[in-house]
DNA sequence: TTCTATGGGAGAGCACTGCTCTCGCAACAG
DNA sequence: CTGTTGCGAGAGCAGTGCTCTCCCATAGAA
């Protein structure tokens, strides 16, 4: 199907081609999706309503998704490269020697996106739709977004002097992480360190949970100095003790 | 693990009288809708077939809940109550000396059940369901859950000759908390320890999510461990340093 | 006991959903 | 120019939440 035939030195092309068109009209099926998903939420979307918002019938929108789920699986691929992109984005914007700022900048943003985006945002984090495997492919990008974190972490240890929490006695932390997996992802960073940052990690994402879901309502009042904080203590966890280059050493 | 048992109690009567009849059709409605979710999860819990599964017309739950909505309310507040419960009597089995221990109980009751209701702990803690507003009614039997959490801690500092972390400059929490609901539930505990146990709250319920939902694989080997070194850490973060039995003073 | 009001199940029906299938048209390839 | 292929239209199936009407057994009043 993917097919191009570029040797007919074919000139100024009004029309799209057949293939061009077919990306075309997946991409206003998505944003169509996207718009109603804003609306009335992921659960409630439905094909037909996409179809007669682009004044199609429902039938049509098959031969670009085989299934509901598949639409939804692109949906969710997208949003993971999109909360990525912002938190990678706002990451970059914070210099390299002031990795508790970049932890900040990179949770805020991930908040950030997740109060404009609350609905894709509980597609990523909230309750799985049931009966719904995420299939291969959502793993890379989901991956992406928990990169930005771990590689600001990982970092901050290798420019530091400071020695990385070890495990005491050595028995605690056996087997309890998937090594294999976070050599890869934080090289050079103590057991302890993987650990604090995995629970950072799902310390983050559950307050921003917490917050959008409301189930903060009657206890904090307000959330983004109380995120900060949160932030900010869980940083001392993670981080190198001389990681501050405003506080000395 | 707590279910309710419709027991009139009544053995006078060979017929129940209407009204406890209709008591115990709405019961009977609850566990059979409470036996599809687990098969199939809430979302796709369906008014019909909970009907044909308990040989009624679909009309007929009607009569007991004006609305699906309604149904899943109930199955909330159960749920909760049921949670509330069991974390309670969990926490109870520990001596009150220990509030570290009580901690740990009470985290891993929360965990446990979280684990053998995986939807219903979805219903609670997962994505909302859209256009639901969660009614006024069930914000009390949420809070218990959370109870049994911000008591153990009060507890702590109260048989403790310790200071508990203050304020510093008096400027960084002014305003994050709901001090009107937080001075009820954690009496005479400073502002920044009540900070970190909404922050612990958020921490234990987000690495459950977490794990629930699928976010640690490829990270996690071991959960029960993750777990128990999470609540570790965090416990050190809210209770006093001489609250350990073991550990002297 | 008799009468009547009420509660609750049965069933039809409406508008909606995801999904399948067939049909026919138009753009492409050889 | 002639297949082949992609794609939209439309009908149709089984399922959904929810409403309405009908009808009967029961509970309470006379």
């Amino acid at each position: 199907m993917g097919k191009l035939t570029c040797d007919t030195g074919r000139m100024s092309e009004v029309r799209p081609t057949r293939a061009e068109a077919r990306l075309l009209q997946i991409e206003r099926i998505k944003s169509t999706s996207r718009r109603l998903m804003a609306e009335k939420g992921a659960p409630g979307l439905s094909l037909r309503e996409v179809a007669r918002e682009m004044g199609v019938v429902s039938s049509a929108l098959y031969r670009y998704f085989p299934t509901r789920d598949d639409l939804l699986t692109a949906l969710i691929v997208d949003a993971y490269n999109d909360l990525g992109d912002f938190a990678e984005r706002a990451t970059s914007r914070v210099p390299r020697d002031d990795p508790r700022r970049q932890l900040h900048a990179a949770a805020s943003a991930i908040r950030k996106w997740a109060k404009s985006n609350p609905h894709e945002y509980a597609l990523l984090y909230g309750s799985p739709v049931p009966g719904y495997e995420a299939p291969r492919f959502t793993v890379e990008p989901a991956a992406r977004v928990a990169l930005v974190l771990s590689s600001i972490i990982t970092d901050a240890w290798r420019h530091s002097d400071a020695e990385g929490r070890r495990d005491e006695d050595g028995k605690t932390l056996r087997g309890v992480l998937e090594t294999r997996t976070l050599d890869g992802v934080m090289p050079g960073v103590t057991e302890p360190v993987r650990a604090l940052s995995l629970m950072m990690w799902s310390q983050i994402f559950g307050c921003i949970s917490f917050e959008l879901f409301g189930h903060y309502k009657g206890t904090v009042r307000n959330a983004n100095r109380f995120f900060a904080i949160v932030v900010d203590e869980t940083a001392n966890l993670v981080l190198p003790p001389d990681s501050d280059p405003t506080r000395g050493t």
